[in-house]
DNA sequence: GTTAGCACTCTTTTCTTTCGAGTGCTAATT
DNA sequence: AATTAGCACTCGAAAGAAAAGAGTGCTAAC
């Protein structure tokens, strides 16, 4: 059933001014806000008729509306002017992403700079990635020790220094490397282990066992890539909501998001687009006054990821729904190959030693 | 001037019992606590003079005692019974800072870890360092990208993968390498501009500016070490304590900690020991009914770090104590070259850098 | 030096009362 | 038929009053 245009106005004035208020709302305060030229009566008779329809509720007989998740449903999908970011916010965006220079820390310092624009705390999820190497490389260093590095398919690169009680000569780690770029490069990393035994059986001409401690680096790196990987950050940021002034509702949220909760929300969703998580919509027990809010970005190598920020029910969807989505295209720039900001290579080969800007 | 002996039985038992309940502590239960076979006037009479002596305090006229800073001072440096660890919870700390496979993540482990055992929020403080480089690497991987390895002077190794738009050959790295390693290495960060200027004006055969390419991470790899780095986490278990009931209080303490408060701890501090900050010994305003107690652990290359955590001033230092002092001297053995867990390949590993991925 | 006894103080809890915001209904108005 | 004024009513929040309780400090006796 279609809800009349005035009703629908009354509504968004509901929500609205709950969202600001965190009070219940009454039919003179709607008045006010909606600008509609009626008298309370004729409200009141209105928010009646909304309640039973599901779209509100009221704390008790004797007070104001509030909105259902229904009823936030269908202003978040109908109602809701969507807001554009303004300027200055788009740029800080930029700015801030693009000078995040360490790539293991941009999932996080991108939940921190939600939670500053937002005022929530955020939560990022990684996708998840099946990985092979590229190309191994060995670099000798002394008698005893050797860097190895491995160029990941999605051109990450990792490495570790190794350190050996023994000695070896930089000929085996020329000939070590050659066998791992001939045959362990594209291996997936279950068909890793295997492939390591059978060329140890054969033998391959390696007295001191480094093709073991080689391949488990790779296995090791492969799977950290496997796993998704969660950050949250800026749980204080709800210590000032009204909701959460008792302090044991803030502090399952956090628990929750802080262990393993945030594995649970559901990855998969509208490309690009950003998804809404009101209330009981949410899979936890834990989050059912809480909304979720995320936006997916494109993490690169066909995968996506999640930025997202976790607040009361009675959340200003539109703005955050406008800085989240910045965020996360910033983010699918950054990672999926386009430059986000020309502090980076990009230009750093044009202007080039330019390192005032980078400090 | 010294206290009695029953005088200092008794402020034991206040602070004991404070610690525990949180409540102000009358005579009676300082009698069940304390085990002193005496009639409740007696304490009395003693509380009153440890209040005029300034141990004690009370909250109002008809309330029982709490501890002043003062008192908790006392009983810390004196009183209180130094606390062993248990075996099962040795055992736990040396098993989860092994498994910590990315050094990166050390200190943030080190950190959860910390709160998981004491149930407070924990605070990390990396030493800044001085580093150079000891060892450049270009590794080519076709004509138009490569990667640029650093092996720093402290053993950790650093790598970003650089592409260009324009393609070179691997004999022009080669070259460049071999300039690297002849002029850059050993060189501080803040000569390595000048350096950097100097080797592009000699013309040193290098048509497309790696030079600075090159220079310019490894300026930004030594910058970030120089940089003291703090991590807080573990918040949200301060919401559990009835100190923090009122959101207000921990929501100042979580900001302050989470933003640039952390680098104001005094750094310095007997090495090895574990330190305790009580209240109003802290420096800054947000911490004056709040304790910190720190533990110094060995970064290696001379420098030292600092795990701590973060709670009411009544807290069970000995306990916290104990457990840290055990966290901090894993992390020295981690990070001092001798390896804590003979997990895997563990033994073998020194340092593992980080992965850099271009955009 | 120690203790029993007791009046006193001040917080905490509980119960009442008051106040007010907002409602729903009815009857009048347009 | 929709709108509105009027009014009794409900129920939480705030304010006030009374009672309970924990613990003290003091004095006088042991």
């Amino acid at each position: 059933m279609e809800l009349s245009e005035r009703k629908k106005k009354i509504l968004s004035a509901v929500v609205e001014e709950y969202i600001i208020s965190a009070e219940p709302v009454g039919s003179k305060t709607v008045l006010e806000r909606s600008g509609l030229d009626f008298s309370p009566a004729t409200v009141r008779s209105e928010l009646a008729a909304l309640e039973k329809a599901g779209y509100l509720e009221q704390p008790h007989t004797s007070a104001g509306r509030i909105p259902t998740s229904k009823g936030y449903r269908l202003y978040v999908n109908e109602l809701m002017t969507k807001k554009k970011l303004d300027g200055d916010e788009a740029e800080l965006i930029t700015r801030e992403l693009g000078s995040s220079r360490e790539p293991e820390k941009l999932m996080g310092d991108a939940g921190r700079l939600a939670t500053e624009l937002t005022s929530y705390p955020a939560l990022t999820i990684t996708a998840p990635r099946a990985l092979t190497v590229k190309r191994f490389e060995l670099i000798y260093l002394d008698p005893n020790s050797f860097i190895i590095v491995l160029l990941l398919s999605d051109n990450a690169v990792k490495n570790k220094l190794v350190r050996l009680p023994f000695s070896f000569d930089e000929s085996l780690l020329k000939r070590l490397s050659a066998v791992f770029n001939a045959s362990f490069t594209g291996v997936a990393e279950e068909d890793m282990t295997p492939l390591m035994l059978e060329s140890a059986e054969r033998g391959a001409n390696d007295p001191m066992g480094l093709t073991g401690v080689i391949a488990s680096f790779a296995i090791e790196s492969l799977k950290s890539a496997r796993e998704s990987e969660t950050v949250f950050s800026g749980g204080e940021s709800l210590l000032k909501l009204p909701e959460f002034r008792d302090s044991g509702k803030a502090h399952k949220l956090m628990s929750y998001f802080s262990g393993e909760g945030a594995q649970k929300l559901p990855v998969a969703g509208a490309d690009g687009d950003v998804r809404v998580l009101i209330g009981p919509e949410n899979i936890a027990e834990e989050l059912k006054d809480t909304s979720v809010v995320l936006a997916s970005y494109d993490a690169g190598d066909n995968t996506r990821g999640l930025i997202g920020v976790v607040g009361p029910t009675r959340m200003d969807y539109s703005k955050v729904a406008a800085k989240l989505s910045y965020i996360a295209d910033g983010l699918s720039r950054l990672l999926s190959g386009g430059m986000l900001s020309p502090s980076g290579f990009g230009k750093l080969m044009i202007s080039e030693g330019d390192d005032k800007r980078e400090g």
